[in-house]
DNA sequence: CCAGCAGCCTGAAAGC
DNA sequence: TGCTTTCAGGCTGCTG
């Protein structure tokens, strides 16, 4: 499950492979949420950007275009070198790039969760998660105040609002457990003081650093482009530890089902 | 406009 | 052992 820290992960190494290739032919699974990557044909990549869980390559193409990438739950990205001989009838490769050296540039994803849009630059209006996008964690815009407005203008539970990409874009299931968890805060609450706004802004910003910093969590499929897992689930304090005793105060976490989403938590660190 | 939720997907793990 | 069921979950799009 590719959230901020994973996606950045995967951005940081296929940036120098990526960047000034000229895309000479492509392929793509029939479904339309993969289709669109054959339309960047032709096309230069001038860089790779983020923005939340999306990669956003910018290409030249006549007209400065944008090819985005979504990973989905089980998406990854990889550069083949010219001489490896990639198998493009893999079953789970959803979508594929050569380059004009002869690399090869792919994209698998076993449960199709992923999604890849070509649009002209900056024209979000068909990706409406992407078009709403709130700012980036370490965005000076993602204030308390801001986060307690967003609360306070819902009446949805608090990890759902973290979850939705509107108060603040990279969040997912893990880290937002995690951040929940290191600020003390119980995920079912629908009201967020000021103080505490302050508060989770900062656990949500090192709940992301220590992923960042341990190259991404691997629970079930994470691999960066390298095909290596990454390393923070051995730093996780909360998510997928229920039953197990809290790091803070040894209460057993425990988990309910949030809005369809598996949540963990200290019922006494994080009461009510 | 909002909240809530089904549906999309597959493989691993658990249950029988 | 082998078959069936459950689970994981980000996002889209539908319903009320």
């Amino acid at each position: 499950m590719p959230e901020l820290p994973e996606v950045e992960t995967i951005r940081r190494q296929l940036e120098h492979r990526v960047v000034g290739a000229s895309i000479a032919d492509a392929g793509a699974h029939w479904s339309d949420k993969f289709s669109p990557a054959v339309e960047v044909v032709g096309g230069e990549i001038m860089s790779a950007h983020r923005r939340g869980k999306y990669l956003l390559f910018d290409l030249d193409h006549g007209v400065p275009t944008e090819l985005i990438v979504h990973l989905g739950m089980t998406g990854r990205l990889a550069v083949h070198d010219a001489r490896d001989e990639t198998d493009l009838t893999h079953p789970h490769l959803r979508a594929w790039w050569r380059f004009d050296d002869g690399r090869l540039f792919t994209f698998h994803d076993i449960r199709r969760f992923g999604r890849i849009h070509v649009v002209d630059a900056g024209r979000y209006g068909e990706i409406p998660t992407l078009y709403h996008l709130g700012p980036e964690p370490w965005d000076a815009a993602f204030t308390g105040r801001a986060l307690a407005a967003f609360v306070k203008g819902s009446n949805r539970y608090l990890k759902t609002i973290l979850l939705a990409q509107r108060a603040v874009a990279g969040i997912g299931n893990i880290y937002a457990d995690e951040a929940l968890w290191m600020a003390g805060i119980n995920p079912a609450n629908r009201r967020l003081s000021a103080q505490r706004a302050d508060r989770l802004v900062e656990t949500i910003r090192a709940a992301l650093q220590s992923g960042l910093d341990h190259g991404g969590t691997t629970l079930r499929d994470y691999v960066d482009s390298d095909g290596e897992t990454g390393a923070n689930q051995h730093e996780l304090f909360c998510y997928g530890r229920a039953g197990s005793p809290c790091h803070r105060c040894a209460t057993e976490l425990r988990s309910r089902v949030l809005d369809a989403r598996t949540t963990t938590y200290c019922p006494r660190c994080q009461a009510r």
